[in-house]
RNA sequence: GGGGGCAUAACUCAGUUGGUAGAGUAGUUGGCUUUUAACCAAUAAGUCCCAGGUUCGAGUCCUGGUGCCCUCACCA
């Protein structure tokens, strides 16, 4: 068992109750204020009485003068107590004040000879949290990426730009919400618990449900449950959704992360891509990416992208061309290439075919295409879930978008027919040697789509990788505030099978 | 899962050819009323990731394992 209460700090626990204080007090001042309004407002606060509430992150002292910084969700205010201007008892608590409690210090706001905005604590000095534990190294913080990502509450109080990102995350989440309630959206929320999974290709976790006995998946999209409230008629849905997919990790990938999926009655992929150029834009601003000309720029791993509007678009045959010299009709010469590639279709079939091509485009075509982009009009076969092309049912009224060399975001005019979407489910679950492929065909699904779905849009935006490019992230890890890590040794029983929590019995 | 790298005090890191385990910060004690990585003095602190092996002797060399990072494969 690490040592997480310090000797050294429970003595001081113990002084703090002998001076007759609560270490954990429940009450904070009522009022009190931001270390950044202060220092934004010093001149209308100067001499004014002011509170502020905090964790010590620094601390110069003098025998009868301290000297506190004190830090709050807003930045970093110093305080100064002195001797002359406090009260016997509270004077008393500097000396068990350790770095890392949380104080409470009201005071008269003013300067430093040398011009720091200081409150002079005249008023109450409380110790509002007693900290047992030692705060991190004062000028590194924490560097180690695994303490980091393990200890993210450590990470998040020593290191402010860290804090600084995730709140940013935060921000591009509401700005993208604001864009949908703007459109007349409604924000859903679906199951995650999936008798059959199903909406994307991926392999699920499994889970168990005891009293009804049956094997439940944690969903790997959302998209069949939000469809089926446009069958319900609510128009315009979108959810955040946690989905789980069961693959490796890697700096692009968690078991868990954040997708938006939005569906919109009466649109189609056209206007799915409208909004999501909206959505990037108004996720960018949110970053903070404006220039003062407007400009919307992001740094990725050493490369800039433009996110001023509109974005480009090519048709997937196209860029196939440009980029391989290859016509999509030209079955030969793609057979000839899938041979220098070792890319084999697993049957004579449409389907395999298709994804023999994709996987062509894949490796040849999506390595030149950094973005933004959208890439239109996809191969139908590999479409389970669009809708083809009236004027050319080869083609799937579908698109993606790529940008920072990564697939953000996939759209279609979403599959109504019933019958075709049952064909294409039975397709998909007779594709023994695809792993990824659901398990079973959706029946429930298939009745919706009988009782009748209107024309619609719909989009999946993978928003873990969006902020990625965004806040100029490397890895998924550090726009995760809590991503996936083994089990910790020694820290008790995670990891271990709880009574109670078995998948099975 | 394959390949490569890393693991030393709470934190950031040194550690020579294999020869008694080190510094700074944080902590503790004392001094100091305008500092800001405060300063001065003293002091405590280690499963050198784990388990074996080689050796008179292993933080250091060897084997195996664990965790993390990078990379490839699969995927978003």
């Amino acid at each position: 068992m690490p040592e997480f209460f310090h000797p050294d700090r429970l003595q001081k626990l113990a002084d703090l109750q002998a001076l007759g204080a609560d270490p954990y007090p429940a009450r904070s001042p009522q009022e009190r204020d931001r270390a950044a309004t202060l220092s934004a407002c010093f001149e209308q606060r100067e001499g004014h009485t002011v509170t502020i509430c905090g964790r010590v992150s620094g601390r110069r002292g003098y025998g009868k003068l301290a000297f506190l910084d004190v830090q709050d969700e807003s930045g970093r205010i110093q305080a100064c107590l002195q001797k002359d201007r406090l009260s016997a008892d509270d004077f008393a608590l500097l000396k068990v004040l350790n770095l890392g409690d949380f104080v409470a210090v009201t005071g008269e706001l003013s300067k430093t000879k040398v011009g720091e905005i200081t409150v002079f604590g005249d008023g109450d000095f409380t110790i509002l949290t007693k900290a047992l534990e030692n705060p991190p190294e004062k000028w590194h913080g924490l560097a180690d990426s695994e303490l980091r990502a393990r200890q993210r509450y450590v990470d998040l109080f020593s290191n402010p730009d860290v804090r600084e990102d995730f709140l940013r995350r935060s921000a591009v989440i509401t700005a993208m919400r604001r864009v949908f309630l703007e459109h007349n959206y409604h924000e859903v929320e679906t199951p995650v618990l999936h008798p059959i999974y199903g909406g994307a290709s991926a392999r699920p976790f499994l889970t168990h449900h005891n009293s009804l006995d049956m094997t439940l998946y944690l969903r790997i999209a959302p998209e069949l449950y939000l469809k089926r409230l446009l069958v319900g008629g609510i128009e315009r849905v979108f959810e955040f959704a946690r989905v789980f997919r069961n693959e490796g990790l890697s700096p692009r990938h968690n078991p868990e992360f954040t997708m938006v999926e939005f569906y919109q009655a009466y649109s189609d992929y056209q206007g799915m891509l409208a909004l999501t150029e909206e959505l990037v834009v108004a996720a960018a601003r949110a970053a903070g990416l404006e220039g003062g000309d407007g400009s919307l720029k992001a740094m990725f791993r050493e490369q800039e992208y433009d996110l001023t509007p509109p974005f480009a678009r090519v048709r997937y045959a196209d860029a196939f061309l440009e980029h391989t010299g290859i016509d999509l009709l030209d079955r030969q010469a793609l057979a000839d290439k899938m041979a220098e590639h070792e890319v084999a279709p697993a049957d004579g079939g449409d389907y395999a075919w298709w994804k023999a091509v994709n996987e062509l485009f894949e490796r040849l075509v999506e390595p030149e295409l950094p973005g933004p982009v959208f890439v239109t009009d996809y191969p139908a076969a590999i479409c389970p879930l669009a809708k083809p092309s009236a004027s050319d049912p080869v083609w799937a009224e579908r698109f993606e978008f790529f940008l920072g060399g990564m697939e953000l975001a996939n759209a279609f005019s979403e599959l109504n027919d019933p019958q075709l979407q049952l064909q294409k489910f039975e397709q998909q679950v007779a594709d023994k040697d695809d792993p990824e492929a659901p398990n079973q065909v959706d029946w429930d699904y298939v009745r919706a789509l009988a009782y009748g779905m209107p024309p619609a849009g719909g989009c999946g935006i993978g928003v873990d990788r969006l902020i990625m490019v965004l806040l100029g992230k490397d890895t998924i890890r550090d726009v995760l505030l809590f991503p996936h890590m083994r089990a910790e040794e020694g820290l008790g029983e995670a990891g271990e099978e709880v009574a109670g929590a078995q998948l099975s019995e």
